[in-house]
DNA sequence: AGAATGTATAATGTTAACAATAATTAGACT
DNA sequence: AGTCTAATTATTGTTAACATTATACATTCT
């Protein structure tokens, strides 16, 4: 499906990260480069790299000579603090390249949406978490917010490692939907609700 | 100096932190891996994953099969609500956790502190900028805030490139020496209020 | 002249071997 | 039995060679 070919280093990433909100690594858990290498078919290398990046992305946990831990999901009690935090940044770049969407970055968070509609249906929550944050950084790429999205990112993925909308996902997209629609129409104001509504 | 001995990877990453700070490297330069290795006598390697981790850092672009190009400082209309977001952080880390310090890490921001004043008397602005930011992580970490440094850092990192308090380090250091007092003597008030003089 | 194509070059991506470090185990000593 | 030490093993850190990709340049065709 990629028109532009990925690297092994991406591929490895996106399926550790995969694994990592599908469970199949619990927290405290090591990973092994070597392990994974071979379960992947490649050399330790990109694994390596993947490995550092999903370090920086809040994920996993890194000790010189000692390699990496999967990190446990944030402190409940610090859980609201990090959800205001995106919520507020979602909500500064909105409101501040809202004018700055063309027609082909509208495109792109529909591409988006429907991915997303697609992973609902599938039943997979990995997917649904993945998807959902696709779909929320399309709209601030669209939004010119790319200086921003990097440390906003930070703050959704370790929140992922609790994704548990447990089965109700048609509710999921809906929300989504109305995310999109007055985003696509040009309403500010009821985008920004919608995402409001959406996160807390 | 350092009691653990630091690796190839965590040395070539400091260098090139301090030389982009130093505005060694202007915004939009390409950074060759071959050309940086050379340079420090190592191989492309540890480079390598210095430019992933200063990717996410948020000082380097990274484009794959292209390399890292040196990012711009923030946009300046973006610098007041990034100031913004760290501030809240710095405050909430120390309002959750302040009762959580104990001697030890009291001592490390002391270090910290003894550290920065070295670099303002150097007068490097690059060094202060590094230890100005060391100076507040260690006190995050003694409030237990580990967990929102990878973020803070990130939103830190970007605003030091343009890091320009020109001449006045004296006053530098005695606004953080105004931090530390009340830190230490227990004070959390005056603590957060001397971080908002600092920071704004 | 200008566009398209093919080739050469230089960079990054990947691999596998080797080095250094940390964890484990076995054994000697008290 | 317990504990300290030494050898072993497993794992990460680093390197250098090779593969692949992107760029620059020359060449050919219209």
């Amino acid at each position: 499906m990629p028109l532009i070919p990925q690297t092994v280093r991406e591929q490895v990433t996106n399926q550790i990260r995969n694994d990592l909100l599908s469970g199949r690594f619990p927290a405290g858990t090591m990973l092994r480069e070597i392990e994974l290498a071979a379960r992947f078919g490649v050399s330790r290398g990109p694994v390596r790299d993947a490995f550092i990046q999903l370090s920086h992305e809040g994920y996993l946990a890194y000790q010189a000579n000692r390699g990496v831990m999967v990190r446990h999901p944030p402190d409940p009690r610090d859980r609201e603090f990090i959800t205001e935090l995106r919520l507020k940044i979602e909500t500064y770049v909105i409101e501040r390249g809202f004018e700055d969407k063309n027609e082909e970055k509208i495109n792109s968070v529909e591409l988006a949406l429907e991915r997303l509609k697609e992973a609902c249906d599938s039943g997979e929550a990995s997917q649904v978490a993945i998807r959902d944050i696709e779909f929320h950084q399309k709209i601030l790429l669209a939004c010119g917010g790319d200086d921003l999205v990097p440390t906003w990112r930070q703050l959704c993925s370790r929140m992922l490692l609790t994704y548990t909308r447990l089965g109700d996902y048609s509710q999921a997209y809906k929300e989504h939907v109305a995310i999109f629609e007055p985003f696509r129409d040009g309403d500010m104001k009821k985008t920004i609700a919608a995402i409001q509504a959406n996160i807390k």
